[in-house]
DNA sequence: CTGAGATCGTACCGATCGGTTCGATCTCTG
DNA sequence: CAGAGATCGAACCGATCGGTACGATCTCAG
C-alpha cells in the first residue's frame, strides 16, 4: 500500500535497507575509507540500485549522517526522559547512556565529528552542525529545569563535555571517561543552579 | 657545519622547510584532500625531494604530526607557565591560549583529532595518544598544584574540555567557545579544590 | 676543476576510485 | 500472460592517486 504507483520489489524498502547496511561501514572504515564498489558488495546491493537511491556517494552519506544524528539524538533524549523529573537524575542518565555507547566494542567515536574532519563539503559541515544543535537544544533544557541561572552557557559548557568525552574515549582510552565526564556534569550544573561561591573572576563576562 | 659529511645544500634545512611548508596545507586541507603532487607544487619541492626524505606519505604525515604536537603543546606549556605560580591562573592562561587559536581565520579543530579521524593508520592514532597524553600531563600537573583531591581525575575532566571546547569551536562556530570552556574549567578546578558541597551523589566512584 | 650528491621537472606506471552502461533476470500490476 | 520497472552483475570509462625513473642542473668538498 505504502508503495507509490507502478513500482516494483518495494524500493522505499531498498533505500532503507541500503542505509542500514551501509552505516555501520561507513563508521567504522571511515567515509573516505571504503569504496562504493567494496561498500555495495559488502552490503550485498548492486552499484546501479545504490545510484538510482542515492545518486552519488555524497548522497548516500549525507543521508546515512542525517538518519543517524536523527536517531543518536532521539535515543540520548529517550534515556533522558526516562530518568524522571529531577534534572540532575536527567543529565546523569544522558552521561551513563554515552557510557555504554563508549564500551561498545565498534565505538569510534562522534560520526558527525568524523565526518566533518574527514569530508571536506559543506553540506556534511552543515550536518555536523545540526547534530550539535540538537544536542545543545537537550542539553539546554535540561540546565533549565535545573533553574541555571544562565542555561544557554551552561548548555554548551555541557556540549563541550559530551563531545570532549566522546572524542577523549575514542582517542585516549574508554576506561572511566563515562563516569568521569558524568561527575564533571553534575559539577557543572550543581554550580550553575547554585552560584553561591567561586566560579566569577578575572575577566567578566 | 651541523651537515654531516658529504653532503650538499643541506638536506636537513631542506626537510625541515618541507615539513614547516607542508603543515599549513594539510591542516587545511586535509591529510587526504591534497595530493603528493600538489602538495609539492603548493612547498615548490619535487616528488622525488620529498620522497626521498620522508620515503612515503604517510611518512610525512606521520612527522608533521608529531612535530605539530610538540609545538602545540610547548606553546601550551608556555602560556601556562608565563601565567605565574597561581594554579588557578594557569589553567586560565591555557584557555585564553586556546580562545585565541580559535579565533584564527585557519583554525580547523585539533589536528591530532582530525587526522585520526581522517587517516586510518595505526601508527597515525598512536601520535594522538600521545598528544592528549601531552595535554593530560600539563592539566594534571595544574590539578595537582592546585590541590585537587583527585588530580588524575580533573585533569582527564580538564582534558575533555579542551578537546570538547575545541571540537565545539570548530564545528558549531567560535563566538564565545573560549570563555565559556575557560568559565568550565574554573567551576571545576574550584569544585574539585574544595570538594565542601554536592559533586558526589549516586553511583560511588 | 672534478666529482659526489641534492634537487628539479617531467614523464610514466599500476592501482583505485566514483560513476555509467547494458543485457539478463526478477517481481509485481493490469 | 504481457509489460513496466527494479535489481543484478560485470564490463567499462576517465580521472586521480601514490610512487618511481631519468636526464639535466646545481652546490659544494677535495
Amino acid at each position: 500500500m505504502p508503495v507509490p504507483k507502478g513500482s516494483t520489489i518495494d524500493p522505499e524498502r531498498t533505500r532503507a535497507a541500503i542505509l542500514e547496511a551501509a552505516t555501520p561501514v561507513l563508521y567504522e572504515r571511515g567515509l573516505d575509507g571504503v569504496g562504493v564498489a567494496e561498500l555495495c558488495a559488502s552490503i550485498g546491493v548492486s552499484k546501479e540500485t545504490l545510484y538510482r537511491h542515492f545518486g552519488t556517494k555524497d548522497g548516500l552519506v549525507e543521508a546515512m549522517l542525517t538518519a543517524r544524528s536523527e536517531r543518536v539524538t532521539r535515543w540520548l533524549a529517550e534515556a533522558s526522559a526516562e530518568a524522571g523529573d529531577d534534572p540532575r537524575d536527567q543529565l546523569a542518565a544522558v552521561f551513563d547512556a554515552l557510557r555504554e555507547w563508549y564500551e561498545d566494542p565498534v565505538f569510534r567515536g562522534c560520526a558527525m565529528l568524523n565526518a566533518a574532519a574527514q569530508h571536506h563539503v559543506e553540506a556534511v559541515r552543515a550536518i555536523t552542525a545540526r547534530h550539535l544543535d540538537r544536542y545543545l537544544d537537550l542539553l539546554t533544557g535540561i540546565a533549565e529545569r535545573a533553574g541555571a541561572t544562565d542555561p544557554p552557557l551552561l548548555g554548551r559548557q555541557l556540549l563541550m563535555l559530551v563531545e570532549g568525552a566522546t572524542a577523549v574515549a575514542a582517542h585516549h582510552g574508554t576506561a572511566g571517561t563515562g563516569e568521569q565526564a558524568r561527575q564533571a556534569a553534575l559539577t557543572l550544573l550543581s554550580a550553575a543552579a547554585r552560584p553561591s561561591a567561586s566560579s566569577r573572576r578575572g575577566s567578566g563576562v
